[in-house]
DNA sequence: CACCAGGACGGCG
DNA sequence: CGCCGTCATGGT
């Protein structure tokens, strides 16, 4: 109990309109992977990288400060609601340490895997988000057969011309109503989704139709809620497993693109006898008996792993990457 | 200027 | 079932 009321207001109190972020967090990895689409690098008021992104209405300042990486609000007051879904977000309340090792453990025995031990400790600040299930069903629709930043910059047009202004510049991803409600000739002229206009149509119209009973999907077995994803227009296997682990947080689910299939080809199953690579329901058993419940975690520290090994240029502002402010390893 | 990209879909054997 | 051509678009 104490008595004496502080004059000054304590400088050892944490911001309160931020919320720090873990030590190895890796923001590259995490936010401007392949996971994530609406997330911009850009100088802070520091003139330090920042990250810029929106999460529902929330337009986030992810920038190192205080000797680590803190996520802010720029556009509300930050009020307990709001930092406990930021915590959700950025999946705060798990212990990655634990389930990294307890995934080591799985593959440590596995000689073609093993090798990868060391990739994935430097991979170690490589996160889950934990993203809003229907802008994330749109985006990989948008994935199939399409470049990374081609699809962040889909998703950006597609907010920036459907969705709800934020009061800092940004938009939020518009609701599955008002997708519905643009006609397939405008997603293909001025958001340049290519033939995909008549799936993400035909998709908002079914969401925003039976938006009750997608809304309770959260609660469902994973088995039933990917039968029922793959029923939706532009969805297949692929974009479901994805859908499943990035919008509706089933860490059992193991999305199979072109990096993963090669990775798991010769390291965990075997190709064809006449060399072609294996089906993609046998890597999927492969994954399941080998990683289990973490086969979500494991398949993203593939992905990024083996997308780290082929840097491509994905920058566009090119000039300083070595600078990386990392706060203080 | 071919080739590729976090594939899905429809048709065919 | 499994295989195969096709589907826009833009970067390399």
């Amino acid at each position: 109990m104490k008595t004496a009321v502080s004059q000054r207001p304590s400088l050892i109190l944490a911001q309160p309109d931020a919320i720090a972020l873990p030590a190895d967090f890796d923001p590259d990895l995490t936010l401007r992977g392949g996971q994530a689409f609406r997330w911009t690098v850009e100088p802070d008021s520091n003139g330090q990288t920042a990250y810029r992104g929106v999460v529902e209405d929330m337009t986030l300042l992810v920038a190192p400060a205080a000797g680590q990486w803190q996520a802010r609000l720029l556009n509300h007051p930050p009020t307990p609601p709001r930092l406990a879904r930021l915590r959700d977000y950025f999946d705060l309340d798990r212990d990655y340490a634990a389930a990294r090792q307890a995934l080591l453990e799985r593959v440590e025995r596995v000689a073609p895997l093993a090798r990868l031990s060391g990739e994935i400790e430097r991979a170690r600040g490589l996160r889950i988000l934990r993203q809003p299930w229907f802008e994330t069903l749109v985006a990989f629709v948008i994935s199939a057969n399409n470049h990374l930043p081609r699809i962040r910059q889909i998703i950006n047009v597609i907010s920036l011309k459907f969705g709800q202004p934020l009061g800092s510049g940004d938009y939020a991803f518009p609701t599955p109503e008002a997708l519905a409600a643009v006609a397939p000739a405008t997603l293909r002229g001025e958001c340049r989704v290519g033939y995909r206009d008549r799936y993400l149509c035909q998709l908002a119209q079914r969401i925003a139709r039976e938006r009750l009973a997608w809304e309770q999907a959260a609660t469902r077995p994973t088995l039933e809620l990917r039968q029922a994803l793959q029923t939706l227009p532009g969805v297949g296997p692929k974009v479901a497993e994805c859908v499943l682990l990035f919008g509706f947080h089933r860490w059992e689910a193991f999305p199979i693109d072109v990096w993963v299939r090669r990775a798991m080809t010769g390291a965990l199953v075997a190709p064809a006898p006449d060399g072609r690579p294996p089906a993609d329901r046998q890597i999927a058993a492969a994954a399941a008996a080998r990683f289990g419940p973490l086969a979500g975690l494991a398949q993203q520290y593939l992905f990024e792993i083996a997308r780290r090994h082929k840097p491509k240029a994905d920058n566009a502002s090119a000039g300083d990457n070595r600078s990386s402010p990392r706060p203080r390893a």
